[in-house]
RNA sequence: GGGCGAUUAGCUCAGUUGGUUAGAGCGCUGUCUUGACAUGGCAGAGGUCACUAGUUCGAAUCUAGUAUCGCCCA
């Protein structure tokens, strides 16, 4: 984009990450033998800052090794005073619209962090517990309910049973008692169409405090919920004094305990159930009732999928808009508020009366009510969540909503941004956040495009996460790692320690000689190459060696060039001064400049890396480099100075111009090599980045057919010579049959530069009438070429060859003819495409009669 | 249960609006220290495009179903 000559800014920074941090750092003051509370709230935070600066910047460090080139003046962190005033801001706005909520509601509650989590943070993993059926005495005396449990220890807080209305077994026992085992307490049966009559018993307790589902029952009949939990899960004092202070688990054993000693419970099997777990700490999430702050979701969420339907805001690959549409149809209201310390503080104070006021300090909110300066007032203890920052991102960054900072830093100019890059892991945590807020309050959307990668999976295919310990560094990629560090890297600070051994022995296993140095080219052209479409990326190191060697022959092609360039300014050769080599090869980079634009438009990374990768490799090096040497020559140089000029300039220029393009995937080197070779490519710019991007020119058909003649030649004398097992240094002469006037001219034309590829002796064209029984064969087009076996190899290797080849050329000769033969073909076929099966069908017919001749020929002397 | 996606060479993946004998890298085989490069050159082997049916003159490509796997959501 740059190199186009366009506007850009590509603004970096981080988020604080708030409970990941506010673990790392307890974590921290835990191993050095303290308590987290030990801390107040100021001195941790102090603690987080000071962490922070030592060592939280490890991703721009990545980033910045990589050679992103990114306006690092404008690096932005969550928490800066002026991205803190837009939270602020966005806060009182949103509870001023009436968006903004505070309210005593079921939360994902995490009891060892002790915060409320999103829906989003919650895993859900499937594990094998046990489900429980217990025994309800109605109050009637006629006989039980028996209701099946995964948490026995919640009966203490249920409220009712319930069966489903249609159910007929149980009809006569809605608006009945039961007694509640263990608590004295008598709850109504009610009935409810919530409740399947197929599971189990078709009755369930129904405990609103404690379950999402019973939430809801609970409240369309009007119970109070009751909580039996503190805030660790522990059994609270809702509960029969016998099982206040036991934690979740110890509650849920004693209850059993009891149950069987009364009698009611009926029985105890194992069952496969779902567990949510806190992403973050993995431990049990608890549904838990209590005040938390939430973003009324209906009005955003509209607001949020009307900007993408209407194609403001588009996906690429197209299709992930049917994972951000589904999301945003189901939006539940956003839980913003977290019970930590490391993040923005809710702008909210309440009064001794519990009245909340919210604002953007203190002293505004005094003034806004007009509240007594003797009246205390106290500032919420909870922050928000990292996510509810970063969904400012785009347009807190340029400055709002401070109106002198967003004209500093190009609110106008810069909003909406062109694109977002990110994973589909992220689209809800943030994407869709960062559309309905930017949406929201600055009637834009924050990006045009939203650019989908692939998610970097290890060799297996695994996720890669700290807790599995198979993450890779960018760094050890960029400068090697010896195995010993890598292990100890991946086995350090493990929040599950006893993986260890089993991840040390993975990555010894995996890695044997541990990582070598790749540097950061060949990191990032391996990512760009492995940047398909599709979601995931197996991270193969296999694949960084082989674009490392590429660099390694981008270097050596660069040296040949140098060498024969020299450091001195070319003119340039006029048109007619270009030989057909020349144009060959400026056309093929015309056409690659063509497929990297249309692949760059198109976000095909990989695409683009592979035609460069082939262009340089395939048709620069391979070719090119090699047909060029001739004509540099010393004696070449004296016979057809112009020609040598012409590929010397060509040489320095399609490098010059590979660089540039080259350039935005391997910074460092192309920046490198572009410094040794501008000068003769008379190109004025300090650095290559400066340059502008190459224009896509013309093409050449003639020449690009010249050359595709020449290299088709060439490469069949090279397989005969392999075939007969003839050494590649061994002279040998190539008789020339046949062929149209056109050969004749080419060979006339390029003649010199076979015999210097293909190693040979001399051409010579014979009459077609010349015996070539004792000759080995290659044909190309209508050309025979032809070997003298004479002393060289064995006929009957050679007739082996012919067969194998004849072989080939029957099964193609077969398709063709069979489809030549289907009527409905040659009617409904597109005439080109038939006239293209008729040529083919006169190549072979050519071909393996040219080839039967030969084997006869070969058969009568042997 | 709902949604999305995948299945192509031993491995990792391309394959555009359906149209030569389906391609690449790595790996494999043979061979070569030729004056950019052995991190290399040259030549080669290797595929029933998961399966079944359909549409079509023609299917890796389009449609339906089946199988296996993955992810997201309930």
């Amino acid at each position: 984009m740059r190199m186009r000559g366009r506007d850009t800014l590509w603004q970096v920074g981080v988020d604080h990450a708030g409970i990941a941090t506010e673990m790392v750092v307890t974590r921290q003051i835990e191993a050095e033998g303290g308590k987290r509370d030990d801390y107040t709230r100021e001195d941790f935070i102090e603690r987080v800052w000071q962490w922070k600066h030592e060592s939280g910047s490890t991703i721009t460090r990545q980033m910045r090794r990589l050679g992103a080139s990114a306006d690092w003046s404008r690096e932005r962190f969550t928490m800066d005073p002026d991205l803190s005033e837009a939270v602020t801001e966005t806060f009182v706005r949103l509870h001023e619209e009436g968006l903004i909520y505070r309210g005593p509601r079921l939360v994902n509650w995490d009891p060892v962090l002790q915060t409320a989590i999103s829906d989003l943070e919650v895993v859900n993993s499937d594990e094998q517990g046990k489900i429980w059926s217990i025994r309800y005495p109605r109050t009637d005396g006629r006989g039980d309910v028996v209701v099946a449990t995964t948490r026995p220890e919640t009966l203490l807080g249920d409220v009712c049973v319930a069966v489903h209305p249609d159910d007929a077994r149980y009809r006569d026992l809605v608006g009945q008692t039961v007694e509640l085992p263990l608590t004295g307490r008598q709850i109504p049966v009610i009935a409810d169409s919530y409740v399947d009559p197929e599971f189990g018993t078709g009755c369930v307790k129904i405990t609103p405090a404690h379950d999402f589902n019973d939430w809801e029952v609970g409240a369309r009949h009007g119970f109070e919920p009751i909580n039996i939990f503190t805030p660790t899960a522990t059994i609270n004092d809702q509960a029969p004094a016998r099982y206040r202070g036991l934690d979740r688990f110890e509650a849920r054993a004693r209850v059993i305990e009891d149950l069987k000693t009364e009698g009611l419970l009926i029985e105890e099997k194992p069952h496969a159930m779902v567990i949510p777990r806190g992403d973050r700490s993995g431990q049990i999430i608890e549904p838990y009732l209590t005040d938390q702050w939430f973003v009324k979701m209906d009005e955003l969420g509209r607001l949020g999928l009307d900007l993408v339907e209407s194609g403001q805001v588009e996906f690429v690959p197209g299709n992930w808009i049917s994972t951000y549409r589904h999301w945003m149809e189901n939006l539940q209201d956003w839980c913003i508020s977290r019970q930590l310390w490391w993040g923005h503080r809710i702008p909210a104070w309440y009064d001794e009366a519990g009245h909340i006021y919210v604002g953007r300090s203190e002293a505004e909110v005094r003034e806004r009510h007009a509240l007594p300066a003797e009246l205390t007032l106290s500032q919420d203890e909870d922050v928000l969540e990292t996510w509810f920052s970063s969904a400012l991102w785009a347009h807190s960054t340029l400055g709002w909503p401070d109106p002198e900072r967003m004209a500093s830093e190009g609110f106008e100019r810069y909003l909406p941004t062109a694109v977002l890059i990110t994973g589909f892991d992220i689209i809800f945590f943030w994407v869709a956040r960062m559309v309905m807020m930017t949406g929201h309050f600055t009637a834009k959307v924050p990006f045009e495009q939203v650019y989908i990668t692939g998610l970097i999976r290890d060799r297996e295919g695994q996720k890669m996460s700290k807790s599995k310990g198979n993450i890779l560094d960018p760094l050890d990629l960029i400068d090697g790692i010896d195995l010993e560090h890598l292990v100890e890297k991946r086995t350090s600070a493990m929040m599950r320690p006893h993986l260890a051994k089993r991840i040390e022995k993975a990555t010894r296993e995996e890695f044997p000689n541990g990582i070598p140095a790749f540097g950061a080219d060949a990191l990032r052209i391996t990512f760009t190459s492995l940047a398909g479409h599709g979601r995931d990326i197996k991270f193969d190191l296999a694949r960084c060696e082989g674009y490392r060697n590429f660099l390694n022959k981008l270097w050596n092609a660069a040296r040949f060039t140098q060498m024969n360039v020299g450091e001195e300014p070319l003119p340039a050769p006029s048109d007619d001064e270009l030989d057909t080599l020349s144009r060959w090869i400026l056309s093929r980079l015309n056409r690659t400049v063509a497929e990297v634009d249309q692949a760059l438009a198109d976000y095909r990374f990989d695409l683009a890396t592979r035609s460069l990768y082939e262009f340089v490799w395939n048709e620069f090096c391979d070719w090119y480099l090699e047909l060029s040497k001739p004509a540099l020559f010393e004696e070449a140089v004296a016979a057809d100075p112009v020609t040598a000029k012409a590929t010397r300039h060509t040489l320095a220029h399609v490098l010059e111009t590979t660089l540039r393009l080259l350039h935005p995937f391997v910074p460092f080197i192309t920046e490198e090599i572009w410094q040794r070779v501008r000068v003769p490519a008379g190109v004025e710019a300090g650095s290559v980045s400066q340059t502008s991007w190459p224009a896509a020119g013309l093409t050449d058909a003639a020449a690009e057919s010249d050359a595709e003649w020449l290299k088709s030649v060439i490469s069949a004398i090279r397989s005969a010579r392999t075939e007969l097992n003839l050494a590649p240094g061994k002279p040998m002469p190539l008789l020339i049959q046949g062929g149209s006037t056109a050969d004749h001219a080419r060979l006339d034309r390029f003649g010199d530069l076979i015999r210097k590829l293909a190693r040979l002796e001399r051409i010579e064209i014979v009459a077609s009438d010349f015996d070539s029984a004792a000759c080995a064969t290659a044909l190309s087009g209508e050309m025979r070429l032809l070997i003298p076996l004479a002393g060289l190899v064995d006929v009957g290797e050679e007739l082996v060859r012919l067969n194998k080849q004849l072989e080939r050329e029957l099964k193609g000769l077969e398709q063709v003819e069979k489809k030549l033969a289907n009527e409905r073909f040659v009617a409904n076929a597109p005439a080109e495409v038939v006239d293209k099966e008729r040529r083919r069908l006169q190549e072979h017919r050519g071909t393996t009669a040219d080839l039967r001749a030969q084997i006869q020929k070969l058969e009568s002397i042997y």
